[in-house]
RNA sequence: GGGUCGCUAGCUCAAUGGUAGAGCUGCGGACUUUUAAUCCGUAGGUUCGGGGUUCGAGCCCCCGGCGACCCA
């Protein structure tokens, strides 16, 4: 904050700053040898902007109410005529009003100041009688007005559309221009705060799992890496808290949850950013459909809390449909009918390869059969998905912590589930035996030393928990950043506040 | 990782290799019912950074930065 490396020289020569930026610190001052405060610590607000419209928003053209309050906002559009000057004020997500200063009512002196000190981006303080102007617009009629805070920064023009950069980099001003912005940013937090209710309803306890690793696992990704001091030893930033949670089903959490931040040290585009959150969810005497049906009813409850629906339009108007009961799609036998020859999990190897080279797909050399069964059902199957999906059956292969189908030989009791092509989900009934899990990992280790830098390593603790016998246990992960994506459709930077971006 | 495109005034954008412009914003003025107010006047630039070609570069070439899109 103090160094002096980090401010820009412009920021110190006030000579050198835009004439805007130089009119605005100039007004500051002359608030300032005028013994107001540009900054005050507190100013008469006696309610809320959305108070007002909710309460006068009845009243018709050019009436007075007879009601005198203080209310603040932002300053979005002024209109300053002669004697007659008006302003929208704008708080909260958005709600407005507008605020009328006349020479009649508050005196030549403090209308000349308005007119000479306050600038579209000040956050005032207006005191009055609540009206309706002459075009019906819902008003407070100044009888005085008192800078909140003077802004020194000019707002960007309000009706051409902010570019991408600046609304990432500049995210509050994105949330004070754009009123999508403000409703986006407050729909993360209603599905948010609708998924854990669903989870408490269902009698789920919440917990923290270490964030700091020292052996990361859980999923196929590659870690950060950070280091303790105090140790003198690498730590990992967490790809998933999956064998946390699982300790904890050991340990006697029969319902479990955590929504957190994971880290995965990969590209970000628009559907992946390096961090993001996770909701994961454990439930013994449970199995991958039961906790499918859990999902589905809990993305289902974000979505009436986020948009009233189930049915509901995106930020673009396109109409979405997450009611009733969601498709079903079995990997294998979809790939099959995409292909038009019979894949299954004992198609050898070099027919599969056979496969991805028709396909175009140019086949990493550490990938193994499940691989690229997977890849190819990306290929051909994925975009013919309408639908929120629930594709299941997974090769054995790919999926080290899930266990065998109980009848399909090759696959295990997994699905992934897709809405608008992004996987959203995933959900399994859990690997619990812990002789195979450790064969499991095995081999994950070997593709690890073959050079796969996805591949999960041995964690000796979580094996020996295991060890000491977990229960059939069903478990999710859904991803909180996509669920926001599938209600709103936009892309994950989006979805986020304020997105990694690169220092300017 | 590869390819294409972009970066110019506070904001959004123009500008055959030949004096860098517009709208909004700002500043000065008029206006007591405006809604992107209107009218008159006026100011505002290290054209992302560095190098090169050229009499002359916002524009062409090379390197770098940031971003968007497509492909893998």
């Amino acid at each position: 904050m103090t160094d002096e490396a980090t401010t820009p020289a412009a920021e110190t020569e006030v000579d050198d700053l835009p004439e805007q930026m130089r009119v605005r610190r100039e007004k500051r001052e002359r608030l300032l040898a005028a013994g107001v405060e540009p900054y005050p610590v507190a100013v008469p607000v006696t309610t809320t902007i959305a108070a007002v419209r909710a309460e006068h928003g009845g009243l018709g053209v050019d009436e007075a109410s007879g009601v005198t309050v203080g209310i603040s906002g932002r300053i979005i559009f002024m209109r300053n005529t002669g004697k007659l000057c008006f302003a929208t004020l704008r708080a909260g997500e958005g709600d407005e009003i507008q605020a009328m200063v006349s020479l009649a009512s508050v005196g030549e002196q403090a209308l000349e100041d308005w007119k000479s000190l306050v600038d579209i981006g000040d956050t005032v303080c207006v005191e009055g009688e609540v009206i309706t102007s002459k075009r019906g617009e819902l008003s407070v009629m100044a009888a005085r007005w008192h800078m909140a805070a003077k802004a020194l920064r000019p707002l960007p023009v309000a009706h051409k559309p902010m570019s991408d950069q600046m609304r990432v980099r500049q995210r509050y001003v994105d949330l004070i221009m754009r009123p999508d912005a403000a409703r986006m940013s407050r729909m993360r937090p209603a599905a948010v705060a609708a998924i854990r209710a669903a989870f408490a309803e269902r009698g789920y306890i919440e917990v923290e799992t270490p964030m700091l690793q020292t052996q990361h696992g859980g999923a196929a990704a590659r870690p950060f890496i950070t280091h303790m001091n105090a140790y003198d030893m690498d730590l990992f930033l967490r790809i998933a808290p999956e064998l946390f949670l699982k300790r904890c089903v050991v340990g006697g959490f029969e319902r479990v949850f955590e929504i957190n931040r994971n880290f995965r040290n990969e590209g970000a585009d628009s559907t992946h950013s390096p961090e993001f959150v996770m909701l994961e969810a454990y439930q013994t005497y449970a199995d991958y459909r039961t906790m499918a049906t859990l999902t589905r009813e809990v993305i289902q409850g974000a979505a009436l809390a986020v948009h009233g629906s189930l049915e509901f339009e995106h930020f673009d108007g396109t109409t979405k449909d997450l009611s009733g009961e969601w498709a079903w799609v079995s990997m294998y036998p979809a790939l099959s009918q995409a292909v038009g020859e019979e894949i299954t999990p004992q198609t050898p190897m070099a027919r599969l390869e056979q496969f991805c080279a028709a396909a175009g797909i140019e086949r990493d050399p550490t990938w193994i059969p499940g691989k690229c069964v997977e890849e190819l059902f990306e290929h051909h199957v994925l975009d013919s998905l309408t639908g929120p999906t629930f594709v299941c059956d997974f090769p054995v292969d790919t999926s080290p912590l899930v266990r065998d189908h109980r009848e399909i030989p090759g696959v295990v009791e997994k699905w992934d589930l897709y809405i608008d092509g992004a996987e959203t989900a995933t959900g399994y009934s859990e690997l619990s035996d812990p002789v195979i899990q450790r064969e499991r990992l095995m081999a994950q280790s070997k593709l690890a030393d073959r050079g796969d830098v996805e591949a999960m390593r041995m964690d000796e603790d979580f094996l020996r928990a295991l060890e000491y016998g977990m229960p059939p246990t069903g478990g999710i992960g859904i991803g909180i950043d996509r669920v926001l994506m599938a209600l709103t459709g936009v892309g994950i930077r989006e979805t986020i506040l304020f997105p990694l971006v690169k220092p300017e």
